[in-house]
DNA sequence: CATTAGATGCATTTCATATGAATGTATAGA
DNA sequence: TCTATACATTCATATGAAATGCATCTAATG
């Protein structure tokens, strides 16, 4: 059971927004950052847009920010976006389906596996920003949109 | 997020032989009810048999029974079994792989889903056995638990 | 010893995912 | 206004894991 490269590099990018602050970042400097595909990250975008997620910004000097601040983003929020709201098995044309009790056991399974995640924000899996920052090369000067606290405080571990 | 064609064969598999009590089932037989391949679900019945949760017998008159009853399969070994025990992402070669807090996040999400399989057994989705006999197109003279009787029911085709 | 059924390795196919290419649309700056 | 830049959208192609098929081996039964 694997999360999907579609969802893994939608969480990424959105961890290098929060990072970001409200600077624009370019589709094509994160595909750089992480040694991916343009075209791909493009059409993950494209849904973190639609789904509200992030702003996009057209033109020259465009680029992507976040649509809300990263405490206010629920990564439950966004796995369920990404993955889907799809069921694990797919348990059409099984002939025991009407007798079988695993699907209401693996719904619930599921369920526990996203309240987890709900009950983090995306503020909290980029919370080094201090050490984010360095990765993404980004200068010091371009703090974070908001109060700039002590990032001696960012370190969690 | 979708479980494995593998898993889900696995745990039909199981189903199958919870139902069948004491029987011994043809792997050719449990490909037909299911309509999948039989070369594949022999892979796959090979590995429940190395991790011990099947019995399996060879030449004449073979076939496959569980190892232990029903209620003693906890669906949480199965799945972890089928599933592997790798983790939900990759991070090898993610630049920021150092300061992401996602791994740690995803995996005490992973943990809370097997944490509920831990919680069910296989007699716990295989508990509708007169439903499941019928749709197995057991004879519901051959009794789920004890004895065998009419041979000429051993053929499948 | 012939038949049945699981064990195993290897080749092939299939399909979702990922990637690439081409074109359209919007914005900034010279 | 013109050009460069960057997101939007569609279509085509490549890739790799999963599934399937085939051949051969081992084991058990009558």
């Amino acid at each position: 059971m694997k999360l999907s490269h579609h969802s893994d590099y939608a969480l990424r990018t959105m961890i290098q927004l929060a990072t970001s602050g409200d600077e624009l970042v370019s589709i094509r400097h994160i595909a750089q950052t992480y040694g991916i595909s343009h075209n791909h990250l493009m059409k993950i975008v494209q849904g973190l847009g639609r789904a509200g997620f992030i702003e996009t910004v057209r033109g020259r000097h465009g680029g992507l920010r976040l649509a809300r601040p990263a405490s206010e983003i629920s990564l439950g929020a966004l796995v369920r976006h990404t993955e889907g709201e799809n069921g694990l098995v797919d348990c059409t044309g099984c002939l025991i389906a009407p007798a079988c009790g695993l699907p209401s056991v693996l719904a619930e399974a599921m369920q526990a596996f996203l309240a987890v995640l709900d009950g983090y924000r995306l503020s909290d899996v980029a919370s080094r920003s201090h050490m984010l920052r360095a990765l993404f090369d980004i200068p010091t000067s371009a703090a974070p949109s908001q109060h700039a606290l002590d990032p001696a405080q960012c370190h969690t571990n």
